[in-house]
DNA sequence: CGCAGTCTTGAGACAGATCAACTCACGTGG
DNA sequence: CCACGTGAGTTGATCTGTCTCAAGACTGCG
């Protein structure tokens, strides 16, 4: 209620807004559902926890983020608390997914396992408590129906990644990886393009499930074959995403399985 | 409105009252979707194919299935039909989930590669029209948030499953299949249990990324440390879901790094 | 009973992990 | 402004888990 606002929880806000709440019925909603959210500013390297009381949701107004989980397998493990410390002292955490600007991301308490976002680089997040964002939500059906639509979104977008990471080689998951990366930051899906990758060589191998080192082999073996060029540590031009987009799909040489 | 139907039908409009319409605020919402649904008996192999009209929700009544999809990657691919077929003749085609009794899901029309809902046995399911679906639950405050913290549920056993499909070896996989298993078909998660699984050898590598014979293996495997015992094709008995969990979550001697 | 498909078991090959050096980008401080 | 150091990235050698190919054994159906 207060006037002393940053100029950038303002304009989260406004992007919270015209992403979320466009279409509601009651301007009413998007006043609501701007009081309930908590800005914050999440510099790079930054975590946010899960809240313990509860699930929430994250809303991205600007940035970057990686959802980290650690994989404490399903059941109901209270044996002992010793299990907890292991999610943070072993290499149990990985990358998820990833996340960018516009996006809503669902942090859940703990259902087998406990998640965490983590900032690629500076961020402006908007954080609510899942329930009372529902709570009022539900009440305007264009604002549900829409947060509706993109969580089944990011269902069949895992989906996805679920059957590539399945069932493809190193190869494919790194070119799908960047044909992907190229659709999500800068609506290229065919052509050429260049793009500013946020997150490192490590954190790409942990969301494909391959190490460090096959990440940087695939790299170099799609520079050899011209497909990309890398500039310093982050930028990366695609050549021709169709043809990277070939690579992704086709198995390739690999015993070339007689496919008549 | 006519009343010719079958028994099976009228259980399913039931249960799918009880399970998805449960605390709506009208009773009328309930009768709006038994109305639009569209009861199917679906037998054992039986496919039900993404409709080309838009996306599709489907309740299951009564029943198991996997859910397939192909692996056609992401960018919009229309470059020639062929890319369509390949989904068809290749074993592009593989296990994403598996669904039972009183869970809804989405089959997308179309967001990077198809899918559709194989029955594992005899199923009854009822069938929506997604839009016209949330069209009725979203006047509905309960209903549409129950459906929605649905789609959050299988968002993070999605996201669950990625985790552990991209970073375990394929006894923390199976092991962590079977205890999966026993939690959704038994809705045990400790001590022993005995459980007839409704999908094939072939279904649970495809599922997890693994090949029939390494599935096959790992059976054997647990079998001889004496933490399953299996009888025919189907049934397997869990001796001990703790010590089962126990090995889905630590890496085992694999290389035991030293983690203190 | 006998067939067909599913499951099991074995031997060999290969993709990717692991371990270990080395190089490079980039921010810091002299 | 350039030497320096740290951490990220690269490259190479070796090892191993899983896939592949190929028989064989069992289940469950007609």
């Amino acid at each position: 209620m207060a006037t002393a606002f940053h100029s950038s929880e303002v304009t989260s806000m406004e992007v919270l807004r015209s992403v979320v709440a466009r279409g509601a019925a009651s301007p009413d909603t998007a006043a609501r559902l701007c009081e309930l959210g908590e800005y914050r500013l999440l510099p790079r390297g930054g975590e946010l926890q899960a809240d313990p009381k509860g699930d929430r949701l994250v809303f991205i107004a600007e940035g970057a983020a990686k959802l980290l989980g650690c994989s404490v397998p399903a059941q109901t493990s209270r044996r002992d608390s010793s299990a907890l410390s292991a999610c943070e002292s072993r290499k149990n955490i990985h990358v998820l997914a990833f996340h960018f600007r516009g996006e809503i991301v669902s942090v859940p308490l703990k259902s087998g396992g406990d998640f965490r976002l983590a900032a690629l680089c500076d961020m402006d997040v908007i954080v609510f408590s899942a329930n009372r964002f529902l709570d009022i939500a539900q009440d305007d059906p264009a604002v549900i129906r829409n947060v509706l639509a993109r969580s089944l979104e990011a269902l069949h977008r895992s989906r996805t990644r679920m059957m590539q990471i399945g069932h493809q080689s190193a190869r494919q998951r790194v070119a799908c990886f960047l044909v992907a990366m190229a659709e999500r930051l800068c609506c290229c899906s065919v052509g050429a393009c260049e793009l500013a990758l946020p997150m490192s060589r490590g954190d790409i191998g942990d969301s494909l499930g391959l190490t460090i080192e096959t990440v940087s082999r695939q790299f170099a073996d799609l520079r050899a074959e011209g497909l990309i060029t890398t500039h310093g540590r982050s930028i990366v031009r695609l050549m021709d995403i169709g043809r990277l987009a070939g690579k992704a799909s086709r198995s390739e040489k690999l015993h070339s399985r007689r496919e008549t």
